[in-house]
DNA sequence: TTGTAAGCGTTATCAG
DNA sequence: CTGATAACGCTTACAA
């Protein structure tokens, strides 16, 4: 690769000092108007752009902020993180990704990563990870955590998971529903966690015990085979809320194959998560929308109130969750 | 935020200079063991790890490269991006995500994150894009193109999807197939008019005619909405290629709500990428298999091959995709 | 094995 | 309005 165009170069080829050529690419610089459309355009030509690694070095910042995830196969934090891109592009951010195999790596990776000074990490780390809020607080290091669950130490925006799972088991009693099974998710997930505590929260107040409940991991194929399973036993439900929405949709798959049960009205399936697939047709699954937007906002919010002052206190944002209502419950 | 610990910091606390303290985080650099040791651990306790951006100023190069997409909603692109972060890692390298809100603001995005000085740019474009070709080269940033089509100017890792078509119209043909229609996406698409090619090359060489041509635009909707036009009509198809997964699960619901055609047996319906939810048994659907790894294998050996030997001519490499037969042809 | 000093490309300061 | 000069944090000759 053949050297970078600097400053100097330009400066030479403009006839100035390199200090003209930097005023001219900063806004509001005291340069004759002359001078800085002669630079831009010596620049032009010689296809220069200041070196941001340069000048984050004598500025003291960057742009950069870590963009760091353990998940793979999960289709929600890939559009998930898809949006954050764009958000954090709108506020003149640019993500640095760091993607670790599975979740317990994800300190161990982030820590590689803060080789460069970013101005913060914004983390989506399905289970419990106090390693990476130490790493981060020594390195000093602003940490946003993204997704199901506050972590002490760190700022965080988290879904209000209970509340979701409230909301489905309202939902499901409401449709009539009284065998009502819970189909979860990996348990060591947070989210997992708290959809569980909410579920069996709501069933309480409802006076009613859990028809059934399963331990799964978020897929579509467990999805199908704790349906195959909870469907073609003597007794079934009549209802199932999932911990996410490719669970639900590997229900709906193993209700069409091995039951003749009609959705919703004989079985009632709820989702979680809202993700595009949902709204298909051949799913149309009544889901708990985990808002995407809400959520990048917020986490935008978060970093820049967290950038303008470092001393403020932990900041904990929840997202309420809402219902969506389609044809499988 | 306060400030970052320098090697500065760590020389004082450890009593020596800078340059120890920078050869004790350089392998094989010359440091009494016990100096070294001594350094790592103050490092350690304070927290420090060198700058990368002090330096890959002094060392004139960066682990970072730019993964640059303008794709939106695209399940296969999402993946692929997923799995390229992950190899780039395994590399070494760094994902500069570039994020443009549609194809045509590729390069301008792109134009503003070379501020960063990147090793070199991998863009997934959709469309024709020669802007982004000159201005990587005006700036010297070598450019992998990744996907659909080899573009002049820039290295290229593209899945034959002439090849992948032929695979689909060979199958069809085979399952017995004859009255064959086209389900395109967006035409202004790279990939679409490749597999059109595709398409209308095959049914040349069996002496068919297309029984009908569409066009779409990659999505689900968009195939429903097609397959209810197709299957609703008077003479309707007995074979379906689609230009896409999404939008041939799109044809296999609208086959399922508005028809009652046996697929496969009198709708044969073949997608093409390979997305996981094309397994899904709802849908079971046989499609052209885009291999992500080997397309993420190829992208990283034409990067190291490129930075090695910046001065090679252009590079493309062809990913041959192969068919995967499930239960929907 | 160690320290000193120069330099990477920029911006900030301060004279002119 | 402009140009010299000093930083930013690091690596790397070179000298000790």
């Amino acid at each position: 690769m053949t050297r970078r165009i600097t400053a100097k170069d330009i400066a030479m080829q403009a006839g100035v000092s390199r200090s003209a050529v930097s005023r001219a690419f900063t806004k509001g610089a005291s340069v004759k108007p002359e001078t800085r459309t002669r630079i831009l355009d010596v620049a032009e030509n010689l296809g220069y752009r200041p070196n941001a690694i340069a000048r984050s070095l004598i500025k003291q910042e960057t742009d950069l902020v870590a963009v760091v995830t353990g998940s793979e196969d999960n289709i929600y934090d890939m559009y998930f993180f898809d949006r954050l891109a764009l958000r954090l592009q709108h506020e003149g951010k640019w993500g640095l990704l760091v993607r670790a195999e599975r979740d317990e790596d994800i300190s161990k990776k982030l820590g590689e990563a803060l080789m460069y000074p970013v101005q913060a990490a914004i983390v989506r780390a399905g289970t419990v990870n106090t390693t990476i809020v130490e790493q981060c607080q020594r390195l000093k290091v602003p940490l946003i955590f993204t997704g199901p669950c506050p972590v002490a130490g760190a700022d965080s925006v988290w879904c209000d998971n209970e509340e979701g799972a409230r909301l489905a088991v309202d939902t499901l009693i409401q449709r009539g529903c009284r065998k009502i099974a819970y189909l979860g998710g990996d348990i060591r997930m947070l989210s997992e966690n708290s959809r569980r505590k909410g579920f069996f929260d709501a069933m309480k107040t409802f006076g009613l015990e859990p028809f059934a409940v399963l331990d799964g991991d978020f897929y579509h194929a467990d999805g199908y085979s704790n349906g195959v399973q909870l469907l073609t036993a003597r007794d079934v439900p009549d209802g199932i809320f999932c911990a996410n929405d490719a669970a639900a949709m590997g229900v709906l798959d193993a209700a069409k194959q091995v039951s003749n049960l009609r959705v919703p009205e004989q079985l009632a399936v709820i989702g979680f998560d809202n993700i595009p697939m949902a709204a298909w047709p051949s799913f149309d699954l009544t889901t708990i929308d985990n808002p995407i937007d809400l959520t990048t906002q917020a986490v935008a919010d978060t970093l820049k109130k967290r950038l303008d002052a470092p001393g403020l206190p932990e900041m904990s944002v929840a997202i309420t969750p809402k219902l969506v209502l389609r044809g499988s419950a």
